[in-house]
DNA sequence: TATTGTTATACTCTATAACTATA
DNA sequence: TATAGTTATAGAGTATAACAATA
């Protein structure tokens, strides 16, 4: 099997595998496939547990503020409420100061499926990385955060 | 800044931000972002980018063989091709012993093209991984494709 | 003027299913 | 029967632009 065709190369072309951004995605869709899986009967796509597990962590945030946090557009995250509180999940209360804005908070029903649902995450993640020691989890996250943390301060 | 609500937790409920999935999925929107920036100007998408680095690794790769080292699905894989081979960058050869297959070989133009591109993909990758060092990037990778091997198995 | 939530819209990515021509 | 390439199609996910209500 004959590697790169005989340019002359003085420089080190890189090999696909090799690139971080090629083995981040990978490792990226590998994860999230088994990631639907796993909630797939609960019915949450990755983007609704995510709003839902802010929503419980920051009961009364705003949908703004969530957007925000989560990295999309509020236009997006519309849906992504309507869904949450379609199924009784968080209800949209209205703020005495300002009443342009909607605070999202739990229903007890939505903390309980959130609970439930991040056992079967934690599951999954156990799964996915048994491969991997503790140490190495942990930096794994350390350096994820490091290339979000550059990405985000420009 | 409450976090959790006050529900009798005796075992850790892990915040979204502790998740591997959650910091692999804003990792990997960071870098993309700037990937398809760094690529705008010679209208390269990721994927494409990808498929024309394999197709310069391994000349007269067949389709579905890139299909399926790029692990997408073949028919997602023919508008990839046709927008390579319109910009001359590839062609599609017939094989003499299977008349079903289409041979992939580079062109000139898009061995430079590529060659170019890879050098702007390697300034992107050491812009944006800056804050880690030479051993970080090497385990990150490493890392990275333990996740990608535990998924593939199965 | 600026911000919150919202709608309308469009574009990218990707998968599934079915077709054809070959084997 | 099975495989390579292809087409048609549909469904996520996400962004942009504009709007009404409110600040």
């Amino acid at each position: 099997m004959a590697k790169r065709a005989q340019v002359g190369n003085t420089a080190e072309l890189p090999d696909l595998e090799d690139l971080v951004g090629y083995n981040l995605k990978r490792a990226y869709v590998t994860l999230q496939v088994d990631f639907r899986a796993t909630l797939e009967a609960d019915d949450l796509a990755p983007r609704v547990f995510s709003a839902l597990s802010l929503v419980v962590q920051y009961p009364k945030i705003t949908q703004s503020a969530l957007a925000r946090m989560l990295g999309i557009e509020r236009s997006g995250l519309v849906a992504i409420v309507d869904s949450l509180e379609a199924r009784g999940y968080l209800a949209r209360a209205s703020v005495p100061g300002d009443r342009r804005v909607q605070a999202l908070v739990p229903t007890a029903v939505g903390a309980r499926a959130h609970a439930a649902a991040a056992v079967a995450v934690r599951e999954h993640e156990a799964r996915m990385l048994a491969d991997l020691s503790a140490e190495e989890v942990t930096q794994l996250v350390a350096l994820l955060r490091k290339i979000r943390a550059r990405g985000e301060q420009s």
